[in-house]
DNA sequence: CCTTAACATGAAAACGTTTTCATAGAGGAC
DNA sequence: GTCCTCTATGAAAACGTTTTCATGTTAAGG
């Protein structure tokens, strides 16, 4: 039932050498012998044993990705950046969901060990030292959004800081005080960076007073649940700065429930431009965050290292954010 | 620099066997000597060659995932109900996205080959036969969204049609007349499925007469363009059923940028319920489909069949859709 | 004290490829 | 006619595991 091979060189009657030459167009056959093998591959059904391949020529033409889920517009434009690239040059893509949990984590490296070329991880949550003793060091890896600065990989990061800054500057700057923040997940990397350039703006213009902040966990119900959180408080804020735009977008739902006007009475501000908050009703107003670009960068930078294994030196990437105005702030 | 069972077993003074046996305690071996593997495997920092192992194993413990694509909430929401069996069970995936061309599609199933123990298909445009020649003989393989009683395959579908005459029907019933589809991408099963579903509601309530029809892709802005389209036209509908939401809500976007009151002026139904729908202002009206279900049902299917490769009995299954009303219609 | 069962280890075959090394025929060049 | 150089093919080693078989130990049961 599963054909090697050896069974369709027996067929052909020729070696597997030949076999595997017509296959790999390699080196010279005989355009007769070539017809002959390709008929009995056709007829047996064959296709080669790609674990095999890569065993022999200690390359798989694979790049895993491990990423803290694979849900939602933004890894799913993170993903498209990756795919396309990888496509192009003809690798593919073994992806595994780590969930932040430590031994799941190692398990899904463990997993990668053998099938891919190179390794790109995003693990907002485990930090330098915990993840050079996690990951094999012959394996070519570049991280995203954690350690900026690790001296052993390539990273790519997202200007967190600097694009909260600007968003919840630009609400200031329209007269807003009190600007609420709904944070990220907790312990993750982006959302503390995103929390500090809020607190960062807030404390430049002399704010601290109408500070507050509520947790959220990047999706849109948990944007949606802050919101409520903040209705229910007895001085509302004028603006909100949700810290990703999923969760923007489930503030404002709250808010419209709650007949509320957006912008008018509340502003919003969100961070990440997926490609739904151009659509949203009002617009999302926003710190763009070029996604595609991003997953396009990581994998052409783990490609290179794939590449030139040897010659590879370790690079650092900041992707730069801008504030775009919508109409969700005025 | 890259070390295998053999340096650890040089190191640990024993013999591969014993190493790869703590490796899978598979055999009972001494405690001292176990613990020099281990140490000797950490110094070394040795992760397991996953190639080679499924070689000899013969099984993969990953499941091939072959999608038209990968991005926005749709597919999200289908890989996460995926990806939630998988993991429990242990599995890992491997994605390779084919983007309907059929080289492309082949050269996915070759990647394959060798390295996955079972796959999942969603081929909305190739069918039947052509599928059949392409598609290795041996391997468990689950079809989405295609060819409803492929005799070989397991197949999962979406009732597309039910689920398109629920829609419009409920806009008739309504006492909408004059009601627009857009359509989703052209060649593809579903979008023709829907399509059907959209005439066979119209035919029956004998409104042929204002039947209308557009052309969309299944994308925000594919919806947002076909909007604008049936605004110029000179007679308007006072109603759009989408093939999906992300068209649906592209087009309630444009409705709104041209100043039309959703629902009041033109009322707006999607079909596949993606979470952004119950946050979108206002709530969409939709057909829901449970996507996770859709995925966690098809990684069941595959992973059944490849339990029992020899047992297994082919199967179709066809997930149900529902109405659920929110504001974007009255 | 002998036999047997349980525990502990190693040697070597096998998995399905690719690739290096050999071998050999067929033309050309001299 | 001898010697190269192509072309065309096969044999066999290698890739890094798992697993079967064989072989010792050791301890228990009589």
């Amino acid at each position: 039932m599963k054909n090697t091979i050896k069974e369709v060189a027996k067929q052909a009657g020729v070696s597997i050498s030949t076999v595997s030459r017509v296959f790999n167009n390699t080196a010279f056959v005989d355009e007769p012998t070539k017809a002959k093998v390709l008929l009995a591959a056709k007829e047996l059904h064959y296709t080669p044993n790609q674990a095999a391949r890569s065993l022999t020529k200690s390359e798989t033409r694979t790049i895993g990705l491990i990423l803290p889920g694979i849900f939602g517009e933004y890894f799913s434009e993170v993903l498209r950046g990756m795919d396309a690239v990888a496509s192009d040059a003809d690798f593919d893509i073994m992806i595994s969901g780590a969930k932040g949990i430590t031994t799941k984590f190692e398990k899904s490296i463990r997993a990668m060990a053998g099938r891919v070329d190179g390794l790109i991880i995003m693990s907002p949550i485990l930090q330098g030292a915990q993840l050079r003793e996690l990951i094999p060091v012959n394996i070519p890896t570049v991280l995203l959004n954690s350690d900026e600065e690790h001296p052993d990989f390539d990273t790519v990061n997202i200007n967190n800081s600097e694009g909260a800054y600007l968003a919840v500057n630009h609400l200031i700057r329209l007269g807003h005080r009190r600007i609420a923040l709904i944070k990220g997940s907790e312990n993750t990397y982006d959302s503390q960076q995103r929390t500090e350039g809020y607190r960062k703006a807030i404390r430049a213009n002399g704010l601290d007073q109408y500070r507050v902040e509520v947790n959220g966990s990047f999706t849109k119900s948990s944007g949606y649940d802050a919101a409520r959180e903040l209705l229910a408080q007895e001085e509302r804020p004028t603006a909100i700065f949700a810290a990703n735009d999923a969760m923007a977008l489930g503030a404002m739902s709250a808010l419209q429930e709650h007949g509320i006007a957006v912008p008018n009475t509340i502003a919003v501000v969100g961070f990440d431009d997926i490609p739904m908050s151009q659509y949203s009703n009002p617009k999302l107003t926003t710190i763009r965050v070029d996604l595609k670009h991003f997953g396009r960068y990581a994998m052409e930078r783990v490609l290179v290292a794939v590449r030139d294994r040897s010659t590879h030196k370790v690079e650092h990437t900041m992707i730069n954010v801008e504030l775009v105005v919508r109409s969700s702030c005025h």
